[in-house]
DNA sequence: GCCCTTCGATTGTCTAACAAGTACACATGT
DNA sequence: ACATGTGTACTTGTTAGACAATCGAAGGGC
């Protein structure tokens, strides 16, 4: 009952703009946020007619949320089945980071050739030093938002679209690095800023280099805490970032 | 009761191939083929009521029919309005050529470090070359294929699921290409040959480049056609294929 | 102990209906 | 004549309730 309220509260007290959101998209949005949080862990299985009635809405309408969610990677489900909350094991997640490396650093060998530094990039990275050492995950949102920053900075609709596939796993990925404290705050920081003053030096390869560097470790990290086989990518920071 | 047995037998009864597809899916194929085979043009509405009727099913199943070929970007549509055929103007061919480029040059240098020559695109371009001079759509279905086969060969699911979201969108293309006649059949299938070549001989640049000369005069010559300003792409092959 | 049947839970789809929004024509006022 | 307001038809968003088909697990028979 009052979950509705609290729904479309939490969109409407946005200031600065409107949001004429479906009901479709209010609880797709809440539910993207609940995986997020880790209020609905990995397995957790989601009925139509849990979400349809936790909700208040007709079943088609939670359906139609639930497939929503479905399409961007985040829940799974077969014909007949029950959705449940993904399940990242070892090879996706490896899959996931090489898919994003594979597009972010052939972006920054563009954006280097213009040296065009992005300035939400910038703005990004500046949130990640702000962050309390004691809240690893206040680290995620900017962190994204400093990969999508420099994504979009390309000004191409479709890569920005294909990126955005992408980012709903990606995140998931994060959120369990910043929760098992696979990576220093600092460090991502650092590496972050390293890159875009690469970019602006026009160095695209050594760019590309280091981002391969900034994403490998994560994601060896990541897989070894999963007890998957970790790559060498897992050790500490190399001489790039020190010169 | 009997719209549901018309439903599923034309489904059934489909020779070669099993297909347990749910209605859902086998409408927005059966639209998807027709937007590509020209019978619906651009621009042309596509209302829930008349899909629903003209398929003898219920309006909520045509809706989401409908929704599945919007999130493919074959139909364009806001809040409450009618969905229509997308309009691909000069700079929605250029984003989607270059985005085009964007994956697959990238995939040819990965290729080529390990010389794997995918022979789904081998066998793909053995197609084109039988396709009959006075039939020029029908290189369109082989064309895609070799493309998508060696974006597959990278073995990257994420990869693959990123162009999936491209590929109605480029096919889109392909046919206008094809209808105004705006390349040679064997000049598509000799450059395709090139770059298998190059792949083999792990020259991955060299058939980057190949590629991108490949696609980028596609793209020019397309949006030539549509009134805009042509790049310097547009002309005749250089020399970098009769070397 | 293993296989088969039965049953509950869940999803796919349908019909019917109302609410809300858009677009375009029409009428009004200045 | 132009801008503004009104209204009406069409379309989409959402709901409700229902039935069939399917999946998973529990229970019975061998």
């Amino acid at each position: 009952m009052e979950t509705n309220a609290e729904t479309y509260g939490k969109e409407a007290d946005v200031p600065g703009r409107i949001a004429a959101v479906s009901i479709v998209e209010a609880i797709a949005a809440d539910l993207r946020s609940r995986i997020f949080s880790g209020d609905l862990g990995s397995g957790q299985s989601l009925t139509e007619t849990e979400v349809a009635s936790s909700y208040e809405v007709a079943r088609p309408t939670a359906k139609a949320s639930i497939e929503k969610l479905v399409a961007e990677g985040l829940l799974d489900r077969g014909t007949h089945k029950t959705a449940r909350v993904v399940d990242l094991g070892p090879d996706s997640v490896r899959d996931i980071y090489l898919a994003r490396a594979y597009l972010e650093s052939e972006v920054l060998r563009r954006l280097a050739r213009t040296k065009a530094v992005p300035q939400t990039a910038v703005q990004a990275n500046r949130d990640i030093a702000a962050v309390q050492t004691g809240a690893p995950l206040d680290v995620v949102e900017p962190d994204m938002r400093f990969h999508t920053s420099l994504i979009d900075a390309v000004g191409n609709e479709r890569i920005s679209r294909m990126y955005r596939s992408l980012v709903g796993e990606v995140r998931l990925c994060m959120v369990r690095v910043q929760s098992l404290q696979l990576l220093d705050t600092e460090l991502i920081h650092a590496e972050h800023q390293k890159i875009l003053e690469l970019i602006e030096a026009g160095q695209g390869e050594a760019a590309a280099d280091l981002l391969d560097e900034h994403l490998g470790r994560a994601r060896e990290r990541l897989v070894a805490a999963m007890g998957g086989a970790a790559g060498p990518e897992a050790e500490h920071p190399s001489g790039l970032l020190s010169q």
